[in-house]
DNA sequence: AAAGTTTTCGGTAACGTTTTCGGTAACGTT
DNA sequence: AACGTTACCGAAAACGTTACCGAAAACTTT
């Protein structure tokens, strides 16, 4: 495991340490045999440049750091991939860490970033409450930091968001459009925008096409399947049965679709199901899922090119707001209602 | 982003900075006074000791890279939860990488960990078939590596691998105890390990229960979806039909299941089926799907142990390899068979 | 042939730490 | 009073690289 320096090379060579950096770095003064000449015997004793010592001289690291509240579901994995997609291509390396939908860790993952010098940060906050302060002061010191998905209007920094009001209001009209009147909507976190502005979306259609509705239509569940499926138990158990149920994700579409099956009721003939943010899931499980889909890979590229401005630019870049567009996959679950 | 250095805290304080040095490393010749005092400071001007600095002449970067196939299915993200579990709790640091199931981009994943120099990589082979030099030549030079799932015999490493072999059988088994006999085997890429052991185990059970079977029972699909369902629907044309499959892995399995509920066929009435790996998808699918559950997080916990173990051994630590085990979830897709 | 330019290279100072060694007080010991 | 010990601290050398500043050598120009 003993390293061969630069020093080890020019030694070898007759020549000195600048020179060989210089091969290594394809300068303009250098001879090219010269140059040729250091590269081939540098490669023959495998000496290889210590990225550490070049950090440390260069003051950036070309790493990346990306925190994500949890990969176990596809859509983070997925949003990765697109990151990495142009981060990797840019000669930089991505450090991927996850919070467990947890503030405490979620700084504490941040933290250890920063001692380990990234460039910039990529963030989807954890849906725990949260206090931006420690963000907000990154940003003022011009840390490049973008966030996706789970962002805050409250922290002054640049951010790719998928256009949740739209698309809610598309997947409730879809359902209105069906012969739905009774649609609940199984919200996520509220203090998380994009659970708010899926809650707007959800109301806009209602109230567009006057089907009446009230605030506890609005059930506060989480991002799991174990939590959809309680919300719809306890309704049913209630006997406060609506004909169909605008979810804030799959999972929890799903969770209320066991509930609804386990009741020996049909889907989507007694209850209709929408899900939200396509996921593997939604193809398979029976019947298949409507669900909105984001274009995650898009919102990785584009979160990663976003820092790179960031980045490369060396006065402040003014923050700024990506909004992407998806699509409405109309399944069974939600189709061919017969009223 | 100017940084504050240790040479800054100790010309504030009036102080040496090896006296900060040493007040941040908690040595034992400094008063503990003047420790108090210089961390009280340190903290206020907002200092912290540059890791890059300390990892150059430390000769240790205190980062751990992990490269796996893919993190879309839940598998690999599980596994990445437990080895981070371990990691993080000591100091480390976990680099995520992927290769997309691309040898040649599993081996440029590897040479920039490398670049990046950490102290240690967890492996999974990708499924494209693959020169083992590389690795060999790493671990001769004492790299500490860890293998698990996608290993490989003829690399001489540590790996934790889980019992395909037995719990291969088993399903067959169950299969087979639930009455099916002509039992098909949709096997992955053979040049792994791990599907050739599946094999076995499937042979195995056969050949005890003297079931009759042939080479041509054994379908080589890949790891998707869209490979399973492919096998299937030509088995279904061919009219060729199983009254069972045991697939290598869920996705491959919840493929054949979408072909056989097109063909309007019963499952596990008119075809039985048992999936591998349990992900996510295996409880949601309708009929849920029977498989076998990987001890994912604790794969994760002990390939950290393992490489933690060698990191920490000065001299030569023998390779070891570690089999866990698992269990068989029975579900619809299997199970009350009427016949 | 002298002077000016360009090419090519070497020496050395950074980068921000930790570590080794040595030095100065203060204190007790004889 | 001289000496040894201990507790604390500072100076300087590492770690491996790149950046900067010159200087020698080669080549042009006058």
């Amino acid at each position: 495991m003993k390293h061969i320096t630069i020093k080890d090379v020019a030694r070898q060579l007759n020549v000195s340490i600048s020179t060989v950096s210089r091969a290594f770095n394809d300068k303009y003064d250098i001879r090219k045999e010269t140059r040729a000449k250091i590269l081939r015997v540098a490669d023959e004793m495998g000496y290889r440049p210590n990225p550490i010592a070049r950090k440390l001289i260069q003051q950036k690291t070309l790493n990346i750091g990306v925190v994500v509240p949890e990969f176990v579901n596809s859509y983070f994995p997925e949003v990765i991939i697109g990151i990495q997609e142009v981060l990797l291509n840019r000669g930089y390396q991505v450090l991927v860490m996850q919070s467990n939908e947890c503030y405490t860790t979620e700084l504490k993952n941040i933290k250890a970033l920063e001692d380990s010098m990234v460039d910039g940060m990529i963030i989807s906050l954890s849906s725990e409450a949260h206090n931006n302060d420690y963000y907000v002061r990154m940003i003022e010191k011009g840390y490049p930091i973008v966030f996706f998905n789970r962002v805050d209007e409250n922290i002054p920094a640049s951010s790719v968001i998928f256009d949740d009001y739209k698309w809610a209001y598309f997947a409730t009209e879809h359902l209105i459009k069906q012969g739905c009147r009774k649609i609940y909507h199984f919200s996520g976190y509220q203090h998380l925008s994009l659970s708010r502005n899926r809650i707007k979306g959800y109301r806009k259609a209602m109230d567009k096409f006057c089907i009446p509705y009230t605030d506890d239509y609005i059930i506060e569940t989480g991002f799991f399947i174990e939590e959809g499926q309680k919300a719809m138990e306890k309704l049913l158990v209630e006997g406060d049965v609506p004909d169909a149920i605008f979810a804030t994700n799959d999972p929890t579409a799903i969770g209320a679709m066991k509930a609804i099956k386990k009741a020996g009721m049909k889907i989507p003939d007694d209850i209709a199901l929408v899900g939200f943010s396509e996921s593997k899931m939604a193809e398979v499980v029976d019947p298949p899922l409507t669900s909105v889909s984001q274009p995650t890979f898009e919102i990785g590229r584009t979160a990663a090119e976003l820092l790179l401005r960031q980045i490369n630019s060396e006065g402040f870049a003014a923050p700024q707001t990506v909004t992407l567009d998806g699509k409405l996959n109309v399944r069974e679950s939600s189709s061919a209602k017969s009223r």
